[in-house]
DNA sequence: AAATTAATTTAGAATGATTCTAATTACACT
DNA sequence: AGTGTAATTAGAATCATTCTAAATTAATTT
């Protein structure tokens, strides 16, 4: 699991801004979403972890997803009240949860719905993040349900 | 805490189309959300539940919520991992969350919005439920932040 | 380079919301 | 009244996450 090096800077840029440190694990673990672009939980990123850097602790799973979160690197995706997931997409977009198969997509959307739905707000309002989900079923015709 | 005569017809009705019985427990927990159309939490709901019918159990207040969102009555709402909340608008709506005072506010948005929403979905994906949710500050000009 | 300090990682305990379990109660129907 | 089914109840169990305190690492100063 290596950063791509255009990456490895937009990571080591992020984190300094919030004056925190680009260590190993933190690193590692953003490897870990960006290379594969599902929607782990932290237990998910834990396992993969250990695979590759087997000293990781859980404890350190949960503080680099925060840490990366709180330097704008990835977003946290909640779905009811299900285990955070966590997203690397930061193109404004939505997500789909499938009931039935519990897969979660991500569904770009034009920036100009988000500043629609900004308009509906009362002034004084001022709006730091914008979650739209959708629940549903991909009632995909290729499988037989 | 009594339920409206319009409600209570409602209620009944919307209970036994999914097979359930209007109960005492479930008549009460409904019109504890009625109401006060503030957001409660479970445990919250089971706390003003007591003062009116002490002998009711926090595990009853689970189950009658999970029937009464069963039954269309009444929506959770879920911010991050907090305690789901419970919301008995059921207009079309978005919520708004203040990370200062926790408060949370519903948010009317035109059906018109949704239904651009869901054009921006592959086809095969149905929804059956869309959640729209700030998260911000309210920077209330008459409080002093 | 050794010493000092601050930040990070770690393992395991603690927390807290929710769900589960098994026993009791309340109703509807014979 | 007796049987069967659904609902309620108290308390135990679960599970994701956070907390705590000790150990490690890295950066900075002497």
């Amino acid at each position: 699991m290596q950063l791509a090096p255009a990456y490895k800077t937009i990571f080591k840029k992020a984190l300094e801004k919030s004056s925190l440190k680009p260590t190993k694990q933190r690193e590692h673990i953003f490897s870990l979403i960006l290379n594969k672009k599902d929607h782990p939980t932290a237990d998910e990123i834990f396992t993969r972890s250990r695979e590759t850097m087997p000293s990781v602790s859980l404890a350190t799973v949960y503080n680099c997803l925060e840490t990366l979160v709180e330097s704008g690197l990835i977003r946290q995706v909640n779905f009811e009240r299900e285990s955070t997931r966590y997203c690397p997409n930061l193109k404004p977009h939505a997500h789909f949860h499938c009931k039935e198969t519990g897969a979660i997509y991500d569904v770009d959307l034009p920036a100009s719905l988000f500043d629609s739905l900004k308009k509906h707000l009362p002034k004084n309002f001022e709006p730091e993040q914008i979650d739209i989900n959708f629940n549903g079923s991909t009632h995909n015709t290729n499988n037989h349900f």
